[in-house]
DNA sequence: AGCACGCCGACT
DNA sequence: GTCGGCGTGCTC
């Protein structure tokens, strides 16, 4: 039997099946779907059984060494998954396969130098002998550090056969596991025996007759606990061959220390059930179709989706659930857990990568039936699947950044016509492509118009802070939020102020000459870190002290500029001295749990006002919350992104929805510099629909999605020329070869021109309809292929890009 | 990606 | 004359 193979070697020429003999031992075991470990070249690797087969036009085969799984890690489904994406997404098959799976299962290699067989110590140089004293292995990188000398004696006795250098591949992800007891012989003979027993072993008695009684397994610890009893007495049994040991895979719970509140399913409102009673339908009918749920902040989509996921539960299928990687609180995770206990897993970036490899265990061993995760929880191997629900359907981080360049919505598509089940794609603030499609019912679009309990939406003032600064206030806080803000600390109700980064950061600029601090290495400036006085560069990560003088003029007067959440919390500090302050952002919540913990510090009122960046803007709901300011509404609009509207209008109206939940009414207060802007009106105006109409409009004239597919070609080069040159060639054979309606921009220097000393180009096209458009994409790369490899080019193909820089 | 093979320049 | 530079091509 032959098994083809796709290898571990992510590059052009590897992408393609390999075939190997399948041992005899083996026959009947290898599945498709399962990782072996073959021999390629001289080295060994790992890789994905595509396909078992009786035939090969290869004539010498070699045997693959190892099989890695008792069950495929990949289902039938998620095989063809891979090749679509590889097609989709123009990547190899192995990176959409690796995609697919924790990162704990990819392996890693080592390459060792050993004494080759009946090889003695003593025929060796002296030097080599020492290096043998203590390890029967070596590392081969622990070679490469010492002296070229030693080294090539080393290869000397390597080539000669007196050594011998390994290959092995291992495992990155690390199973727990934990010793337990058993009896060994039946509970008839195990009564027998207590009656012969000794008077004085009571402890012996105690632990046979807790087997008597239990009638399984016991993990030693708790064991010695049950009775009371020491190690030794355990072991005695066992000796006697009474009791077995045995040690048995344990799965790291990162929630096993936390309780949740079992929930039952809440009564819907009459609005609520004429939403769901589509999803209900396709759920019962068996049948794909994808529902736009676009429900306000605050319309109780969450309840929709937990009797959704009930439903197909009920059936004895399986659902995904997606969550922005962001808004994977406790606050979420809870309610899921909540309603359906230990038949959920969660897969998110908080947990370590063995927490991760544990969850998806659970699920491929078929012991969950819910999956609440970010994106790549896309992939998890059900084969049931009765839903596949994405909520917060707008957010960037379901667009993964790098090879694969998928975007969950489409995999979930894919997956949903697969199952023949639907998929919820829910939002407030849905993005234009699915509003787009919902209003041309390719999706069934689900409206929920009102909040529960007909809350009112929160009222919502912008603030034009031109007219502050004409007015003489130069602070960060307009005086209408500085009121409010004084108010609610008088009424002991709490405010989130929301400050959003990206776009200003705090950069250093001369006040003398204007001269801007730049990173040598990338065109952006440099960006001040007050604890330790270094400006550092965000994209390569430099770091320089803070200059003394202007660099450039040697004026003293250099200062930083723009504002970050520590600057405004100084200066909350000096408006505001008794207000309790917690602030959030990537400083302060690095470490492991500390999101969680500032936000329920937050949550017991520990503190007056919760300032951070985007990471506070969604899925928060405190009660008491009755202000919701922010701070720069505009930065993004000024972002060469041609969704810098749209992300604007998404970002007020989520930051807005976190006021007002509850009894107390909400406000909201939006400092801007560009008031009249729709994104900021409409979004003050809670008014999707006027925001769509108007989007829609500019995208049209512009060319952007949804009216046109988009493409985008990056080139990176540490040569400038180079670079242009090659974007040049790019650009020119697609314009000749595209069709005459369809754009091709380029070449053009990307948003941040060069970083880690690559200079960066970019091509863009914009098109309708151009079935041909892969293939002359991969001619591109097979053109490139031999310069790209060499690794000094770097080309990188994004169909239907978000980022545009 | 690794690794071997092979062809040119500067060294014991 | 050999060592070692890295361009080229292959991995079932």
């Amino acid at each position: 039997m032959i098994a083809k193979v796709i290898v571990d070697v992510a590059v052009k020429q590897t992408d393609r099946m390999f075939d190997y003999q399948i041992p005899v031992k083996w026959e009947g075991i290898v599945e498709p779907g399962m990782r072996v470990i073959v021999p390629f070249g001289p080295r060994k690797v790992q890789g994905f059984v595509m396909d078992v087969v009786q035939e090969s036009s290869v004539k010498k085969l070699k045997p693959l060494v190892d099989v890695l799984d008792i069950a495929p890690v990949l289902t039938a489904e998620l095989l063809k998954l891979g090749f679509w994406l590889k097609d989709e997404t123009l990547c190899f098959a192995i990176s959409a396969f690796q995609a697919m799976l924790p990162a704990a299962m990819k392996a890693r290699y080592k390459k060792e130098i050993t004494l080759a067989h009946q090889q003695t110590l003593d025929r060796l140089p002296e030097e080599v002998q020492k290096r043998f004293q203590y390890q029967e292995r070596i590392p081969w990188e622990e070679l490469e550090q010492t002296d070229s000398k030693l080294l090539r004696q080393f290869q000397q006795q390597i080539k000669a056969g007196a050594l011998d250098v390994i290959y092995r591949v291992e495992e990155k992800g690390t199973k727990k596991t934990k010793r337990v007891i058993f009896p060994n012989v039946s509970n008839k003979e195990l009564s027998s025996y207590i009656e012969t027993l000794d008077n004085r072993a009571l402890k012996q008695r105690q632990i046979l007759s807790l087997f008597l009684e239990s009638n399984q397994p016991i993990i030693v610890q708790d064991l010695l606990e049950m009775a009371d009893t020491t190690r030794s007495t355990v072991k005695t049994l066992v000796n006697k061959g009474l009791l077995k040991e045995e040690n048995v895979e344990i799965y790291r719970d990162p929630y096993e220390n936390k309780t949740f509140a079992k929930t039952e399913p809440l009564s819907l409102t009459t609005k609520q059930e004429t939403a769901i009673s589509p999803i209900l339908a396709a759920v019962e009918e068996n049948r794909y179709e994808t529902v736009l749920l676009h429900g306000v902040t605050g319309s109780g989509k969450t309840e929709i989706y937990l009797q959704s996921i009930q439903k197909v539960l009920n059936k004895g299928k399986e659902a995904i659930v997606l969550v922005p990687e962001i808004s994977l609180t406790p606050q979420m995770v809870s309610r899921f857990k909540g309603r359906f206990g230990s038949q959920v897993a969660v897969l998110h970036s908080g947990l370590s990568k063995g927490e991760k490899y544990d969850e998806w265990r659970k699920i491929h061993r078929k012991q969950v039936k819910v999956v609440v995760g970010a994106r790549s929880a896309i992939f998890a191997p059900f084969e049931k699947l009765g839903i596949l629900i994405i909520d917060e359907e707008h957010e960037s981080s379901y667009k993964q950044e790098e090879n694969p360049r998928y975007h969950a919505r489409d995999v979930a598509i894919y997956r949903g016509k697969y199952h023949n089940c639907p998929v919820v794609l829910g939002s407030a603030t849905p993005t234009l492509e699915s509003y787009a499609r919902a209003q041309k019912n390719i999706y069934r679009l689900i409206e929920l118009q009102s909040r529960i309990n007909d809350q009112a939406m929160p009222e919502v003032n912008v603030i034009d802070m031109r007219e502050e600064l004409r007015s003489g206030n130069r602070s960060m806080f307009s005086n209408s939020l500085f009121e409010k803000l004084s108010d609610r600390l008088q009424k002991k109700q709490q405010s989130v102020l929301f400050l959003n980064r990206r776009g200003y950061s705090t950069f250093v600029i001369c006040r003398d000459c204007g001269h801007v601090v730049e990173c040598p290495h990338c065109d952006i400036s440099l960006t001040y870190h007050k604890n330790n006085h270094q400006l550092k560069c965000h994209y390569c990560g430099y770091q320089e002290p803070m200059p003394r003088v202007c660099p450039s003029c040697e004026s003293e007067y250099i200062r930083f500029f723009g504002t970050g959440t520590q600057k405004v919390e100084e200066e909350l500090a000096k408006v505001l001295p008794e207000a309790r302050v917690i602030r959030m952002d990537v400083d302060t919540t690095s470490r492991k749990g500390s999101h969680e913990r500032l936000l329920s510090q937050f949550g017991e009122k520990k503190a007056d006002i919760l300032l951070g960046t985007q990471m506070i803007a969604k899925g928060l709901d405190f009660p008491d919350v009755t202000l919701v300011g922010v701070l720069a509404s505009d930065a993004m609009l000024n972002l060469p992104d041609f969704r810098a509207s749209e992300r604007t209008f998404q970002l007020l109206t989520q930051v807005s929805g976190r006021a007002g939940r509850h009894e107390l009414k909400g406000e909201v207060i939006i400092q801007s510099y560009n008031p009249e802007h729709y994104s900021i009106e409409l979004a003050s105006a809670h008014n999707y629909k006027d925001f769509y109409k108007r989007e829609m409009h500019t995208r049209k004239q512009h060319g952007y999605p949804p009216y046109y597919f988009l493409t985008l070609i990056n080139v990176s080069h540490p040569d400038l020329m180079k670079a242009v040159s090659v974007t040049e060639k790019i650009t020119s054979y697609l314009k000749h070869k595209l069709k005459d309606h369809s754009i091709v921009l380029g070449p053009v220097a990307s948003a941040i021109p060069r970083i880690k000393d690559r200079y960066r180009y970019q091509c863009m096209v914009k098109y309708r309809n151009e079935p041909n458009l892969t293939g002359y994409l991969r001619e591109i790369l097979q053109h490139f292929e031999k310069e790209t490899s060499q690794g000094k080019l770097l080309l990188s193909i994004d169909r239907n890009p978000h980022m545009m820089m």
